[in-house]
DNA sequence: GCTGCCATGTAAGATGTTACATGATTGT
DNA sequence: ACAATCATGTAACATCTTACATGGCAGC
């Protein structure tokens, strides 16, 4: 499961811009996978250049012009490929619990700000969730796809819920 | 926060193998960093070229022989850079979660395995996480270590339950 | 003889990040 | 003027993954 995948995938739904797979990156991945304009659009070159997908210039009037693409049958032979070949497991990585890890170095109160920091971030994280959620649901969206979000809502919540447990644990340590 | 710091970081702890070092990726650090050989050993001999750290051939009787790494003034400053700087945001990555999020390609009963098989996964991760936390309290472990397994098993556990309810809620469209 | 654990490494390639670079249009 | 949004891209670099390659020692 790499960029050149979920780019796929997205295109095998329908027809995008390099910009707007950007977008729906932001506010439908984020939580699982993070794309950057610069990973699109090397991808967009190399899947072209490989006959998975193809590039259509349209010219706006209220706008500037863009490249839009769709995938090419090779392209959704690829993809249902992908979607039959092993998952694979998923990757965590927290520079916050490195702190954590690492945290005798550090002095107390610089430890319980890097905590608290988190659990503002987390909320911060959620509620962006939250509200992309919402909006999406009025656009239409299936069971499994729910299931994504129910995901990240549990996580973030979950973790709030323990930062703050571990707050008053370490309060009561004075 | 690469595999450099966390090398640096654990040799600030204690002088370690390249070996005993991918022990302890696997036994503490796991849940939200992973490291392999092929990772390890190259950042070692770098580390050694910029003077961070100090290899010392060590042979061993009833075992091969080995080399064992200390850090040095300049790698401790190094590593306290690092824990000075700002924390960066987590990244996470979920195949699976992919998977859910373009299930309208596959059919239903392919989506639910799919479904039971992250939970079995899921299930497998939080019983190793656990052993791994048991172990480890016995050998000493601070308040903010403590942390990074508490985050690690609640992540597991509520993601067991999001994923049953969903089974149950599909089970309930039949 | 085989398996499992201990132990170290390399080399090639894929992948992704960061920073830079450009420019139109719309609204304030 | 200026900021925001729309829109596309490159080049250099850092990083990591995968696969390969080797070999000692212990116990069955």
């Amino acid at each position: 499961m790499q960029g050149k995948d979920v780019v796929l995938g997205l295109l095998n739904q329908r027809d995008m811009s390099g910009y707007e797979i950007k977008d729906v990156f932001e506010t439908q991945l984020k939580f699982f996978f993070d794309g950057t304009f610069g990973m699109i659009y090397p991808i967009l070159r190399k899947l072209e250049k490989e006959g998975l997908i193809q590039k259509k210039h349209v010219v706006q009037d209220l706008k500037p012009n863009k490249n839009v693409y769709s995938i090419t049958d090779l392209g959704k032979k690829e993809f249902k490929t992908y979607l039959n070949s092993k998952t694979v497991e998923e990757t965590f990585k927290s520079d916050f619990l490195m702190r954590m890890y690492f945290g005798q170095e550090l002095d107390r109160d610089k430890m319980i700000s890097f905590i608290k920091q988190e659990i503002e971030r987390k909320k911060t994280n959620l509620s962006e969730l939250t509200d992309n959620y919402e909006r999406w649901t009025n656009n239409g969206m299936n069971s499994f796809q729910e299931i994504t979000f129910m995901y990240g809502i549990a996580y973030y919540k979950s973790e709030i819920k323990v930062l703050n447990e571990a707050l008053e644990k370490l309060d009561g340590q004075d």
